[in-house]
DNA sequence: TTGGAACTACGAATATTTTCGTAGTATATT
DNA sequence: AATATACTACGAAAATATTCGTAGTTCCAA
């Protein structure tokens, strides 16, 4: 059972959660609604298909249910950095460090806290 | 007319392309099928579709075709790097970059070597 | 207690991506 | 010249992802 990638629009929806915490369909359709148009029966799909993934679990709140996140945000961060580094990068996480640093701009504070752990990393 | 973003397929394809300078459909599929299970006949139809599309251009050498990828890789790196951020990292370049060097073994060498590229950015 | 609002379930339509079968054309071999 | 080989073109099937209509249920307000 090897982890499996969500899609786009359901990491879309794996975002709200982690943000907000347990939600309703109707909360995550409104946040949605607020960046681009869905109606709020796709959105209920894509949920009800994420649920039969164990992408999400749910539980019964009175009359509606309650969505949760099943799977960890770092953990998911973790897992689809490795494939796009390999994908985009041919797996030099090095080319893409360097490609974000040089083209995102980043704070003093950013910069050097990124320096620190590079420090730790190096031992030195 | 926005740029257009490679599918999971076609980025393969250009990975190939941009590694080895324009090729042929037979030479693509055979780099493709080391990989994984994949008729020559798909790998023609993509590039095909690519074509259409402008992502290659193509030559004809005697009876076959040359292709060429028509996008940089750079340039599509950075354009990926930034829909990547955005959809997995909520646009956090920095949360990016610290899961990449927390989670990837980089040689000292490499270290250093962002350290410097930090210290250019940081300008002190 | 009737009607509307807010849900869920289900199934199907649409769009996109991936795959490949078949046929046609040109080249090389015998 | 006939046959095998190596391509390309085309169209359609299969797989996956996205979207939404419709119907059924529960709850609440008039």
């Amino acid at each position: 059972m090897d982890i499996q990638k969500p899609t786009e629009s359901e990491l879309e929806i794996l975002q709200i959660l982690w943000q907000n915490g347990p939600s309703s369909v109707r909360f995550i359709n409104e946040e949605l609604a607020k960046h681009r148009d869905i109606g709020y029966t796709t959105t209920l799909k894509l949920m009800q298909i994420m649920f039969e993934k164990k992408l999400l679990s749910r539980t019964e709140e009175g009359r509606y249910h309650l969505y949760k996140a099943e799977i960890g945000e770092e953990a998911t961060q973790i897992n689809l950095l490795g494939k796009f580094v390999d994908a985009t990068f041919r797996g030099s996480a090095m080319k893409l460090v360097m490609q974000a640093l040089g083209n995102h701009d980043s704070s003093k504070e950013e910069l050097e806290e990124i320096k620190r752990l590079i420090d730790s990393k190096i031992g030195s």
